[in-house]
DNA sequence: CGCCACTTTGAAACAGTTCAACGTCAGTGG
DNA sequence: CCACTGACGTTGAACTGTTTCAAAGTGGCG
């Protein structure tokens, strides 16, 4: 019915096939059939959960605007953020086949998304392989930006990890066009959700955003990030995109 | 021919399919058809790659016998595990959707594993849905475990960490039979690979060891791990296992 | 028997944390 | 329109978990 509804869900649901497109050409009835499983759009507050910890969602949303973070709460309070999300991403498609989710999802900004109703996803995978490979490929790309987080965790010091990272979002948001005159992308979140993506304290990713900053390596400021100097950034991090699989070829 | 290839296909496929039947039923069909995608038998010594990073593998590996891990390597010379793999785990199913795999395997232990051509399985996703669906589980529950182990590296003191990976290896083996008496596992690997795979100094793993050893919460020799008390190793470790989704359900 | 890979120990150095305070800015209400 | 509030960012100083370096101990194996 609405006009605002049907923007947000192609925006959706384009950006996602954009996503996809750049892995493996989609066909026609495959796009339709994405489009129809589309179903209603929602709308998040910055700050609102999403999805709970051990929740059993009967569909999975779908950003189409605004940031999203998958994470887990410890005991002390602390919590630990495995993953971003932006536009084009499920941030939850891997609950169509897990009984509960290990981890809660909230918006990390203001955020709209879509949902795809399960029965709906469960028909695709019923009828359309090739579509459900490419749907596959989108959990198995989460698990490979997961690696990364674990390498730069494990390995990094946190000036090399924090340049991962903002290398990553970099790329991520060229693919579904957010990144503006080839070097600014929007990465509105605290410093404090960073610190929990990190696993640092809020106080050391201060200092570390400012070491970047000093080194003229990035700008970031009203939740707008922007590369100054891709390649050192790029070598800092250890960064080598090969990960994220953008080449176009039969899936 | 070999009768011994023979015992290790069937070895590696039964431990593959009641690692699946734990979370859904399979038909008698599905199972026929997972025996029948298994290709020949490879054996790999302790410490051979069973597949180069960057490389782009025609078929995928089940574990039949012994320990995999999937590694990344660092500039340095460092590098991070992301993964270890058992009884019944692919090591790179995921290298099925993936143009390149983003990291290498090697072999921990002395291992038996059965290939599984990427053909035969791109037939099993055309032809059996449900079956399909299993496989992307498996996919989907090694990235859940890639979550744990953020959550573990970020945000968790060593001890912790390490005791999570205690608790997490315990169930899995669980699953697919390897434990004995009820608290012990083969956990055949050296100080330094858990080093690379909790992202520790191999001098402090030791430290660490010794300290679960002191605790009476472990024991941990000649390539056998016993859980002396699961409920405070639980407890360290923060370790809860839902998300090993071991919940029987349609899927 | 001697080698080599692995484990263990000690001491110094360091990256990152914690604690505590202060700065800044946008929103809110009086 | 200004004072107040609360969330976020910044700074300094002390502290600590983990690393690094260096050396010695252990055990299986050719």
């Amino acid at each position: 019915m609405d006009r605002q509804q049907d923007y947000w869900l192609a925006t959706g649901v384009e950006a996602l096939l954009k996503r996809l497109d750049w892995r493996d050409h989609l066909a026609q009835e495959e796009r339709e059939a994405l489009r129809a499983a589309a179903g209603p759009v929602r709308y998040f507050a910055a700050g609102q959960p999403m999805a709970g910890q051990h929740a059993s969602p009967k569909s999975s949303l779908l950003l189409a605007s605004g940031m999203a973070a998958r994470h887990n709460m410890l005991e002390m309070g602390e919590q630990q953020i495995t993953a971003f999300h932006i536009l084009g991403d499920f941030v939850d498609l891997h609950s169509l086949l897990l009984s509960r989710l290990d981890h809660g999802v909230s918006a990390v900004t203001d955020v709209v998304a879509v949902e795809f109703p399960h029965d709906k996803l469960l028909e695709i995978t019923e009828r359309l392989p090739h579509l459900t490979r490419m749907l596959w490929l989108s959990t198995i790309m989460d698990g490979a930006i997961h690696r990364q987080w674990l390498v730069a965790m494990g390995r990094m010091p946190a000036l090399s990890h924090m340049a991962h990272l903002f290398c990553e979002h970099f790329v991520r948001a060229r693919v579904v066009g957010l990144v503006q005159n080839d070097d600014s992308f929007p990465f509105d979140i605290t410093q404090s959700a960073l610190a929990d993506a990190l696993g640092l304290s809020t106080v050391h990713v201060n200092r570390v955003v400012q070491e970047l900053r000093r080194r003229h390596l990035l700008e970031w400021e009203k939740g707008v990030a922007t590369i100054l100097d891709w390649k050192t950034l790029q070598r800092v991090g250890q960064f080598d995109d090969t990960y994220l699989d953008l080449e176009r070829q039969q899936r």
